[in-house]
DNA sequence: TCTGGGGTCCTAGGACCC
DNA sequence: TCTGGGGTCCTAGGACCC
């Protein structure tokens, strides 16, 4: 086994780190983002966390509490933040053998290359560079797996005195650390198998390093066995430098107001559907499958109701009107809700090939050089313009149902309208 | 009393991640 | 009134093949 290292890179607080980037006043005041919808808060900063305020909490919960406290409240600025995960992805590409992109704000780095004693100068050059040239705060985990340097960055934020590094190269080192660190905090270790852990007597991720492989594996499968391997400084799990072809795409949103009729139903599906040819089309793909799925208020005690469909497409597709129209016989094959409002609905395509590589259909296809050349031009129109340029018309014009974004920032990296303005005055 | 031995594919459900 | 939106992998069991 050669001397692998990795390191594990993220963002601190990240959604909320890039919103404090255009509002500097808000460097000391506490800062959450919400999850679509405006639903539940997804990201707290420091100041936001010691408030008691919880990953996932209802935003209508904690609602008077922001007030009171003068809480910086935003919504979801999925573009900004993409855009700020790129740039910092670009710089990691310099420092590192090979980088994968493994979360919008984490991606591990492959470090192999550099001498242990070096690591720790090479982390803390890599967190002055991001903060220099992008302004996010970053944690930096190091250690001979994925599972350890993953291990190592939670030690990093947890641990003010490490200055937001941390190292498990060092047996020993790693070793005291391992007993610290509640085994639920591993990765790989979710709410389900930590409380079983706990019952084998399994509580810290030191004892869990000391147990035996076979046990662990009848009671968690080969995914266990390998989690124990990592922690021991055994690689179970390769860096993917290279992205693996995507299984699925799903587009699916809860609805700013309840949706009770099939028109409404109808226009969201082909909303989402639209999206979701959208982002095949991103990665030359193209679908053979497409289920609509559309459900009540699973949370408020109103009439249950919950179904999906699927159907086939004729041939693989990534036109976005053939999409449409499956999405649409789909949602009328759901309908009706029997009385219950809808909250949420859904698009999900499965069994995507290249689409340079999916099957024609000998009887009953399409024209599909006619449909790739709208769809590059409706690509292209919106490029330009700025999605939602172009759509098509069952998506609706109204949109009452439409997704709540009352907090957003603007898109100040990515849209010259919305382009931070700086004032000066002497 | 006693009923083969080897495969593949698909699906649903569970568990995990951010 | 109000509670997110994406993904991945593994296993067991059923159906089927010769």
């Amino acid at each position: 086994v050669t001397d692998c290292s990795f390191a594990l890179i993220d963002g601190n607080s990240f959604y909320c780190s890039c919103e404090r980037l255009f509002e500097p006043k808000l460097a000391t005041r506490p800062v959450i983002v919400l999850s679509n919808n405006d639903g539940c808060a997804i990201a707290r900063t420091a100041e936001a966390k010691a408030l008691g305020i919880r990953m996932g909490d209802p935003f209508f919960k904690i609602r008077d509490l922001c007030r009171r406290e003068r809480v910086a409240v935003y919504s979801s600025n999925y573009t900004l933040y993409g855009d700020m995960s790129r740039r910092m992805n670009w710089i990691y590409e310099g420092w590192a053998r090979a980088v994968e992109t493994y979360s919008i704000d984490e991606s591990f780095l492959d470090l192999s290359h550099i001498r242990p004693a070096e690591r720790v100068e090479m982390a803390r050059d890599l967190r002055a560079t991001v903060k220099r040239w992008t302004g996010v705060p970053t944690c930096v985990g190091i250690g001979p797996t994925k599972t350890l340097a993953k291990a190592a960055n939670a030690m990093a934020k947890n641990d003010s005195e490490l200055g937001g590094i941390c190292d498990l190269t060092d047996p020993g080192e790693r070793q005291a650390r391992l007993d610290r660190f509640h085994v639920s905090e591993v990765w790989g270790v979710g709410p389900r198998s930590w409380p079983k852990m706990e019952a084998l007597g399994v509580r810290t991720a030191g004892d869990l390093v000391r147990m035996d492989p076979r046990q662990i594996r009848m009671k968690f499968t080969v995914v266990g066995e390998r989690t124990l391997h990592e922690l021991r400084g055994v690689p179970c799990v390769d860096l993917e430098s290279v992205a693996p072809q995507r299984k699925g795409i799903a587009v699916t949103r809860s609805f700013g107001r309840p949706v009770t009729t099939l028109e409404g139903l109808l226009e969201a599906v082909a909303t989402y559907a639209f999206r979701a040819g959208e982002k095949l089309r991103r990665h030359g793909l193209a679908a053979a499958h497409l289920s609509v799925f559309a459900h009540s208020n699973l949370h408020n005690g109103d009439p249950h109701f919950s179904a999906g469909a699927t159907e086939d497409l004729i041939e693989a597709t990534s036109d976005g009107l053939a999409l449409i129209a499956a999405a649409s016989r789909g949602a009328r094959r759901l309908w009706p809700p029997r009385g219950a409002k809808l909250a949420k609905a859904g698009v999900i395509l499965d069994d995507l090939v290249r689409a340079d590589h999916a099957p024609a259909a000998l009887i009953g296809g399409r024209d599909r050089e006619k449909a790739a050349r709208m769809m590059a031009a409706v690509d292209a129109v919106n490029a330009r313009f700025g999605r939602g340029a172009i759509i098509s018309a069952a998506a609706g014009m109204k949109k009452p149902w439409t997704t709540k974004f009352e907090m957003r920032s603007p898109r100040y990296t990515t849209r010259v309208d919305e382009l931070p303005m700086a004032r000066a005055s002497w």
